[in-house]
DNA sequence: CTCGTAGTTCGATAATTCTCGTAGTACGGT
DNA sequence: ACCGTACTACGAGAATTATCGAACTACGAG
């Protein structure tokens, strides 16, 4: 049970809540993260990206940027490609992860 | 040392950075604390927004949205009165706030 | 089938942080 | 001067979370 190609759980756009997406961005891996696909454009390797964190860790990290609705992760091959939710977060909070993503860091 | 009528110390626009703006609003506390003072307008007191924990506990979260740069804290009388730092802000992130405030909950 | 790469899961630890109660400070009124 | 109200400070407990290492699963290449 729970092979690597099952689909993975992610909310439905109804379904996400503001504090999730606002936890899921607070943490600087995550936010980096987020920036970095966000650079990078549409489907990017997890792996890609490099941190400076363990790769479960990582794994971590992407899973609660999945769980909270900030993106979409999809099995391809021995890899998992994140794509941001743009389309829904923009629906939902609309200018929220632009005015984010261009803040100066 | 330390009077109720020193200035709090508050970051200058400057120093005001994303990661902390989305740690000070991801808690459900102070999301409401937030949403009210933005309801209610300019300057309300902070005790005056009613919450379910107790008075160190809002005294600990008012702190942490202060230090964020989320709102300014002036001593008028006994009281505090907290405003939403809105003009630096949406100069920083602009849309970030309203979109956030206007999200359903 | 075996190997290497990519990622997950589990258990543990360390660091935050949310929360509270108690004690204390500041200010305004009587 | 005294009291009540508003809030802060400190210390401590509970909960959450960030991090890691080790063991595991999945998939593709040879």
């Amino acid at each position: 049970m729970g092979t690597m190609s099952d689909a993975l759980p992610h909310p439905d756009r109804a379904d996400i809540r503001i504090e999730a997406v606002l936890h899921a961005l607070a943490d600087p891996v995550r936010l980096h993260l987020v920036r970095e696909m966000n650079r990078i454009g549409t489907g990017c390797a997890c792996g890609a990206i490099d941190l400076p964190v363990t790769k479960s860790t990582r794994t971590h990290h992407i899973r609660t940027l999945r769980e909270a609705g900030v993106i979409r992760v999809t099995p391809e091959g021995t890899s998992r490609i994140a794509t941001l939710r743009r389309d829904d977060l923009d629906a939902l909070y609309p200018g929220m992860l632009d005015a984010i993503l261009s803040a100066e860091h």
